[in-house]
RNA sequence: GGAGUGGUAGUUAAGCUGGUUAUAACGCCGGCCUGUCACGUCGGAGGCCGCGGGUUCAAGUCCCGUCCACUCCGCCA
């Protein structure tokens, strides 16, 4: 190997003693490379068919680990521009591409905030040609540290497209501070690699710049929660994770107790109860970014494991928590991507959500509405109408142009909400009538029709008969579709609703009992406990839902605060008095002792930040998400867990769940008694 | 629990009514290259077509089952 026996050479080798006695790492991947040769073909073949045109170079020579040897980090990649030109700078990243001339090297240092463009050239100082020679063996996702001077790049050579477009650093020295395996897949944005890939090398997932960005954002946004709940007197206290379940709600994540046995905590769903008992302790305003658990299925905006801001304050009434809440969110949006939200957020019923929207989170930065005509056709010869328990429908202007096809599709898309189809007029510019159900109508139904929806050429009314749940479901969400098919939305617009006057109770069907909608310590609105029992389902709560663009990030309640009408409430919902005292007696016991009316708020804030940063997952703003089995890719949680860990819990696993603990690997074997 | 979409080199995809040796781009390895910026160029390596059955002379392709990922319904006070 004649090149490696120059004098530059034999000074690259001779770094390893530098590197402060560490053997040195090889990059593994070439590693594989070598030995799949052997397996195969032999790497005589290999080296005598590659090195014809020149002579064949180990790089291995030269990715020799070294330590920061004392270098600190002057600038992030980020951050240099013309301001600093002539300055010696050192920079330590990520090699996000590199551009070998042979002569001229380019390399791209990436950090968490940018990219730089560096230069290694074959002129100059002895050390600057060595680092040159050196920087053919750079390859892409290695660790560098890199010393050199900031110059303006060449006349013409400027990247507007790079923050640090105008200049390049000029590399007198550098350090390889560790190699990389070839990534499973690009670390860029505009690469979109599969999903479970991404999950399982989410660290290499979070190198890009889209999430890390996100992440980025997600502190700001939590500083600025801080900050804003603390200027107004709002303390952050922490509250257990190791807790007692109850019976309401969603499914419990249990913990088992070794001390114990045979009892279980509960992760919580929310802080709930302890942040009213902070109430009851004085401590007047409370917050806390919190870890909440809810052990149901996954959707595209919802993890087992979710973080929500949590707020309780004494002596509010809705006004005033509504008001901190909008100036939280305010603040929030403007802190973080400038965006300013309206002064004061509208507000709607429950009741007109679901009647004009079909949906208790309407996106209301766009007008389609749902409106009931089921009188028009009550009693009429169209006895699909006629006979319908909720009879809806929606007008879409423009949607004449709708295709066969599409409207094919839209009828299997509210299949999935139970409708059994989806009917529909289009009204031709001639004013005639398009449809297949139009020659069941009457010349009267047809008018009312007309005149009602305020029908016009080029619309199209699609028509919901079924169970109210249904008819709203289907048209609601339809609406949804539609709106994003005629581009109705405006991306960039940020419209909040606050959704108020939520029914105390809802009918639980498989239970066959009244469930609270919002949770058990809901305050009903003044008046209505008393009509809880003639009128479960007219009760009215003191309980509202912030809606943003279509998504429910918060929501929250006036708290009942005494035991009087919290064992009501109980009553009502078919809790007997000893259930009541076994589930939720201390609460009721700290009732007792002068609990100040209170109320407060929760936020989901990874749904805000989907919103800030425009992620369509909830994935792409958690570190480390779990998949829709709510397994973790990374880590392979969950897992069995060693045999002795079991006896001292006091567990034994049932038949289904023996089959899937045999397969317990030979490492964990071992650790088992 | 249910419905749908996807799974083919390291990655992203193509592969039609089943039919030669499974294709491309990027990446990877090597040669050349002093102004690139997703550098260029020449050469090379790289495949349990998710897994298991079945149909067939013949399966990446058809059928059944199964696993994984995603979206949705149920569920989520």
């Amino acid at each position: 190997m004649p090149p490696s026996t120059s004098g530059l050479r034999r000074k690259a080798f001779d770094l390893r003693p530098l590197a402060s006695g560490r053997h040195e790492t090889r990059n593994t991947f070439r590693h594989t490379r070598r030995i799949r040769f052997r397996k195969g073909m032999t790497m005589t073949d290999q080296t005598t068919t590659a090195a014809t045109a020149g002579e064949e170079r180990d790089y291995d020579e030269y990715r020799v680990i070294q330590d920061l040897g004392g270098w600190v980090r002057s600038h992030h990649c980020n951050q240099l521009t013309a301001a600093n030109l002539g300055q010696e700078v050192t920079l330590m990243g990520w090699v996000q591409f590199r551009r070998d001339h042979g002569g001229l090297i380019f390399i791209d240092l990436r950090d968490r905030e940018g990219l730089t463009q560096t230069v290694f050239s074959p002129e100059g100082a002895p050390e600057a040609v060595q680092a040159h020679e050196r920087a053919h063996s750079i390859r892409i996702e290695y660790v560098c540290a890199l010393r050199g001077i900031v110059r303006a790049r060449p006349e013409g050579m400027a990247n507007p497209s790079m923050a640090t477009g105008e200049i390049e650093v000029y590399v007198t020295e550098w350090k390889l501070l560790n190699t990389s395996d070839t990534p499973p897949f690009p670390i860029e944005d505009r690469v979109d690699a599969a999903e479970m890939l991404r999950l399982k090398y989410r660290y290499l997932d979070l190198r890009r710049p889209r999430l890390a960005k996100n992440l980025i954002l997600r502190n700001k946004a939590a500083q600025s929660v801080r900050r804003y709940l603390d200027s107004l007197g709002f303390l952050e206290i922490e509250t257990p994770v190791l807790t007692k379940s109850t019976p309401e709600g969603a499914r419990d994540f249990l913990v088992p107790s070794r001390m114990s046995q045979g009892m279980f905590y509960a992760l919580p769903q929310s802080p709930q109860i302890f942040k009213q008992l902070l109430m009851v302790a004085g401590l007047d305003r409370y917050f806390q970014i919190v870890k909440c658990f809810r052990d149901e299925d996954l959707r595209a905006d919802r993890q087992p494991e979710f973080t929500q801001i949590d707020i309780e304050m004494s002596f509010p009434d809705e006004e005033q928590v509504m008001g901190m809440a909008e100036g939280l969110i305010r603040t929030v949006f403007a802190e973080t991507i400038g965006a300013a939200l309206p002064a004061s957020f509208p507000r709607m019923t429950y009741k007109q959500a679901m009647d004009d929207y079909g949906v208790d989170k309407p996106d209301v930065r766009f007008e389609l509405r749902l409106t009931d005509v089921k009188d028009i056709f009550a009693g009429g010869g169209f006895k699909v109408f006629a006979n319908a328990p909720c009879l809806k429908a929606m007008r879409v202007p423009g949607g004449l142009e709708l295709s066969r096809k599409e409207i094919d599709d839209y009828t299997e898309f509210v299949k999935i909400y139970g409708a059994q189809g989806l009917a529909w007029i289009k009204v031709k510019e001639d004013n005639e009538w398009q449809s297949p159900i139009v020659k069941f109508f009457s010349d009267d139904e047809k008018a009312k029709l007309a005149e009602r929806l305020g029908m016009v050429p080029g619309d199209i009314v699609f028509f919901q008969a079924a169970p109210v749940d249904v008819t709203n479901a289907s048209l609601g969400n339809l609406r949804l579709k539609l709106g994003e098919r005629f581009g109705l939305i405006d991306e960039k617009a940020y419209a909040p609703l606050w959704v108020t006057d939520f029914p105390l109770l809802e009918y639980d069907p498989e239970d066959k009992r009244w469930v609270a909608k919002h949770h058990p310590f809901t305050s009903p609105q003044p008046g209505q406990m008393d009509t809880i029992a003639s009128d479960p389902g007219g009760a009215l709560a003191r309980a509202y839902d912030l809606v943003l663009n279509g998504s429910e990030i918060g929501g929250g309640s006036i708290r009942i605060h005494t035991p009087a009408a919290q064992k009501s409430m109980f009553q009502a919902l078919g809790i007997a008095d000893d259930e009541a005292e076994e589930k939720f007696g201390f609460l009721i016991e700290a009732l007792k002792f002068g609990a100040p009316p209170h109320g407060g708020i929760a936020f989901g804030l990874d749904r805000i930040i989907m919103i800030l940063t425009g992620a369509k997952s909830i994935r792409d703003v958690i570190a480390f998400p779990k998949t829709q089995k709510a397994t973790c890719l990374m880590t392979d949680a969950p897992n069995v867990v060693a045999k002795k860990q079991l006896r001292e819990l006091g567990i034994a696993l049932r038949e289904k769940a023996q089959e899937n603990n045999a397969e317990v690997k030979p490492e964990e074997k071992k650790n088992e008694a």
